[in-house]
DNA sequence: TTATAATCTAATCAC
DNA sequence: GTGATTAGATTATT
């Protein structure tokens, strides 16, 4: 239990990292219903209620923007932030980005198994790159479910399992990527027809309405 | 000119289709400021004043949370929308989604140069795939700028890239990926040297600087 | 050590 | 021509 909470929380803390512009996460909804009370002795009821729907769809809709980045809005600290921000100001990390001249790629030598062609040219293997992201046991299992269905989702699909899962869709493709390339390639045509069990997500999607930015802009 | 509007235009339309949940585009600042100005009479004028900034903070944070998701806020119609969401709730599309075995790629075998490994394998070629995005002349020129620099950028600089174009981060790396394979191993090593003018993307995003997500849970 | 997310190249598709 | 996708290899992280 403590685990899967702590592999959440690593998700979090990773997105955070990815979109540092967003960090904090989402706190509770009381900030902003607060902030409409505090200052609402001088609205009428109505309005009050207006202006509480407002903010409302407001937060929903910033909620589903976080949704597709895969930033959560669960119940999590907001801790480690600002890190990136100093990264993304320092000047020295541009460093990282001065014209290196990309890298040899230095193979271990000693292989048992040739490869096919080394293809020794430019790869610069210290490329910084994202952090490792870390699914919960429920994204998995609905990533699988739809993998057995689909190993090649469309956008669309993609887009689907990333509303509902909250990842964001890059992520996705690259899942299913990887998926494919290790357990789709190693002779499983032969286990194909054994569980047809998976559904290809049925309507799931219809229980999450999506929020039209006319609302914000109405 | 009418041709970069023309591009731009069709660059827009092509995020709406990838992210239809947030279609409309954002208009222009008008319609929230009345909102909060006709329904303002209830309202001091210091309160009016701090609404208006606080929806200015808001909707300066779903302008670049639209950046990072590479949507523009530009002068544009809400042309074409509404396709896809029809996509999303039609469950006929679901047909695309179906365990569809693997095509076996159609090579024309009619080729005169001898490909290394034809690689006739699992390859589903009739996936509908996503738009093709045309970006912008000075998106590519930036690009470009760029890549002379440093034909690696890591995530971070990937997406102050994307802040910066306003294109989405993994439409730039696939950019740059393409970029890598057709314009660097074709022996551009003799040419390295030759023009070192480009410039890293000096501090340009300081002058970008990045609202909090507290700005409205405050 | 193993599992896997992320990134790379090369080839190819598709508009 | 160029954006998008795939397979496969590789690196790095847990």
């Amino acid at each position: 239990m403590d685990l899967e909470l702590d592999q959440v929380l690593c998700t979090v803390l990773s997105l955070e990292e990815d979109y540092p512009a967003l960090s904090p996460p989402l706190r509770s909804q009381d900030h902003l219903s607060s902030y409409f009370f505090t200052s609402g002795h001088f609205i009428s009821q109505k309005e009050t209620q207006e202006a509480l729907h407002h903010s409302a769809i407001i937060q929903q809709t910033v909620c589903e923007l976080c949704s597709i980045l895969g930033i959560y809005e669960g119940p999590q600290t907001g801790k480690r932030m600002g890190q990136n921000i100093t990264n993304m100001t320092n000047p020295e990390t541009n460093k990282e980005d001065k014209p290196r001249k990309p890298l040899k790629r230095k193979y271990s030598d000693d292989r048992q198994n040739g490869y096919k062609k080394p293809r020794v040219e430019t790869m610069p293997s210290g490329a910084r790159s994202r952090k490792k992201t870390i699914y919960s046991n429920e994204q998995i299992k609905l990533l699988q479910n739809q993998f057995d269905c689909n190993p090649y989702p469309d956008f669309v699909s993609r887009r689907r399992i990333s509303q509902i899962t909250g990842i964001p869709e890059p992520r996705i493709q690259v899942w299913f990527q990887n998926r494919r390339a290790r357990y789709l390639s190693k002779s499983n045509q032969i286990l194909e027809r054994k569980k047809p069990t998976a559904q290809p997500l049925p309507n799931v999607h219809k229980k999450l309405p999506s929020i039209s930015m006319e609302d914000i802009w109405m």
